[in-house]
DNA sequence: TCGCTTGCCGAAACCGGTTTCGGGGGAAAT
DNA sequence: ATTTCCCCCGAAACCGGTTTCGGCAAGCGA
């Protein structure tokens, strides 16, 4: 105290921040007992460290991440990279997500940055980038492919990440994901349950690996509800409301219609709406719809739309959680998370008011006799 | 060159990244003098600068921005913190926006850092929390309120930053914005011009300066055209889409109800959509629709909405450059860009089927047999 | 009593940059 | 020919942390 007196007076000069000197100083100690309480190392007394913790918190002292990282090379920073030329740029649920990922991140003292890149190479790029120049220490990988080359690249790299959904091969994989899979046999099951016996499966875009659980779980819905599965009731690679539209309008010429339909995205299921109601026909009456997202305009679609909402936010701060879990080293097979969506009843399904058959008679007259008059 | 070739055999640890030091040794020269050459220093001479910018980007030095934050105290770091309690959640454009930050960042080297806060106090905190621990140099304010507690903040900090959107005091502040008040008085002349003599307008959420704008232009426009402006045929503080329906069934209660509707943003619009459906009219007949913020969903509603349109990615990327600009020195008064939305002609408006006489009637007559019976 | 281990902490190097200071050397001035 | 000035650049300190190394003192057994 009496020694140290001198360097005490000296005056902090950056926007009156207190530095670990300042700290260091104010205890009488060198900056290395310092950081060594603070990072909890053994050969610091118990004591000591509890007298250096008490003083920062009491000052207010936190450490600068940057500084850390210029020696450490981890910046306690979270590497997020949208890219754009994913023409469904559709994505309401961003804000919620990224609010997620961030409160989870900043509980712990880490940040979020977040890059965008054209393509899949420039994904790559960037994270070569953001790695090298030590910017982030890892990655949360949104919508996940069956096969994704990012995966492989950061497993060569040897980069800590974690996947917002699942993928084939899973091996050195960590993840949090919603489970469409149980989600599309549950409304497969309300709609046996009501009387539907020809159930339809309009699936998403081709290559993300949801698109292949959903299509799964569309099929073991059937399965335990004794139904047969039919190769043309089920709809392929629809990612937005355009395809969902062309997806239904052939479902509806079909001798056997279905009189409800799985949809694995609101989007497609929305396109269908329009189909349903150029055929001249109800939504959930004489076709009943349920869906996947908990998109939140599709509560006020006429009808409102039955559909599966899933917690983005909840999603975000988990994988952000996962993610620095990884990063200090947990191993991924200890990370993986899959949480249940919650169905959320609305206007859009219910018991069929037309046998499949007699759908299709009326399809069929009313094509015979042109589409303005049902 | 052989003074040095000693410590040019020095291996690179960290990832094989180039340092400094490297280039240094690379060139024979000292870090200092790699270090004030690559940042323009006059102090040394033209040919060595250009020798040492050359080798740079041929060995693909890059340096490591944490450790020029350190003594420089500039972390090349964009801030953006959304306000999560805000409850109109629903920000399709939060994706296109933030590739346009972060493109337009990432050319200058600069990276994008996201935090998340609570509530506006919670936002001041993180403002403070952020800048202390040199985590960002500067922010992005999206949806700029007329009176903005964090402009006050970032003022007294004296941190840069810009607006997304303007304010009432501008003093001090940069922006770029999209000009909601000559769209709406495009729509209203646009309507005018189709015969529409009752023009009504569906405010947005009350406080933000948009809001403001936006109903200053539907009275310029309502001058411009020589109509009258009165005070029953505007509603105030629609966010959303519930608001936006009862706004609109208000409207139609009137005994000279409108003919036409401008609302100042897309969700309102849809929910006047259902109150002109429950009402038994339709959409761009008997009442037209003009709104603004282009959202995707939009133009799948029945009949798809004319709206204006707003180039997110642009902004976000203008709203990067000015920002950085900023950081570097700029007045803020020479940090001002607003340009124009672009109007989405599609199936909403159109002119008057009934004049608002008409409409009246025949609004009370169906009031009087029940809402069943049109 | 002595030597040896062990616990605890200080001194100093280090990370990769930036910035200050000072001096060598060539050109212009005397 | 000498002085002066200025142009360049090297040497070293510095930013705020972390980590290595070594040494002092207390505790232990012999």
């Amino acid at each position: 105290m009496t020694v140290n007196a001198a360097t005490t007076e000296r005056r902090t000069a950056g926007r009156g921040r207190v530095t670990i000197s300042d700290l260091a100083a104010h205890l009488g100690v060198t900056k290395s007992t310092v950081s060594r309480a603070l990072n909890g190392y053994s050969d610091i007394a118990e004591a000591t460290q509890l007298r250096v913790k008490r003083a920062a918190a009491q000052l207010g002292y936190r450490p600068l991440s940057h500084a850390q990282a210029i020696r450490t090379g981890r910046s306690r920073a979270l590497g997020f990279v949208l890219q754009s030329d994913l023409h469904d740029g559709y994505r309401p649920f961003l804000s919620e997500f990224l609010a997620g990922m961030t409160h989870a991140a900043s509980t712990e003292n880490w940040t979020l940055t977040v890059a965008q890149a054209e393509s899949e190479d420039d994904v790559l790029d960037t994270f070569e980038r953001l790695i090298a120049e030590h910017k982030v220490d890892g990655f949360v990988l949104p919508r996940t492919k069956s096969a994704d080359p990012r995966i492989d690249r950061l497993r060569a790299m040897d980069v800590p990440f974690v996947l917002f959904g699942r993928t084939a091969r899973p091996d050195g994989c960590a993840w949090f994901d919603i489970s469409g899979e149980t989600a599309m046999a549950a409304a497969v099951a309300r709609l046996a349950d009501m009387g539907h016996r020809r159930i339809a499966h309009i699936g998403g875009a081709e290559g993300f690996h949801y698109t292949r659980l959903r299509a799964e779980g569309y099929r073991d819905g059937l399965r335990a509800a004794g139904l047969p599965w039919d190769p043309r009731l089920v709809c392929h690679d629809a990612a937005g409301h355009t395809d969902g539209r062309a997806a239904a309008r052939r479902l509806l010429t079909l001798d056997r219609p279905p009189t409800a339909i799985v949809a694995a995205v609101d989007l497609a299921a929305l396109g269908a709406y329009q189909a349903i109601a150029e055929a001249g026909l109800t939504v959930g009456r004489e076709v009943s719809v349920i869906a996947y997202d908990g998109t939140p305009l599709a509560a006020y679609a006429a009808p409102p739309l039955t559909t599966f909402s899933v917690d983005s936010r909840h999603a975000g701060a988990r994988l952000a959680a996962l993610l620095i879990a990884r990063i200090r080293g947990a191993a991924p097979e200890d990370l993986r998370e899959v949480v249940e969506a919650t169905l959320i009843v609305r206007g859009s399904d219910g018991p069929p008011v037309l046998t499949s058959h007699d759908l299709g008679a009326r399809l069929a007259q009313s094509r015979a006799m042109g589409p303005l008059h049902p």
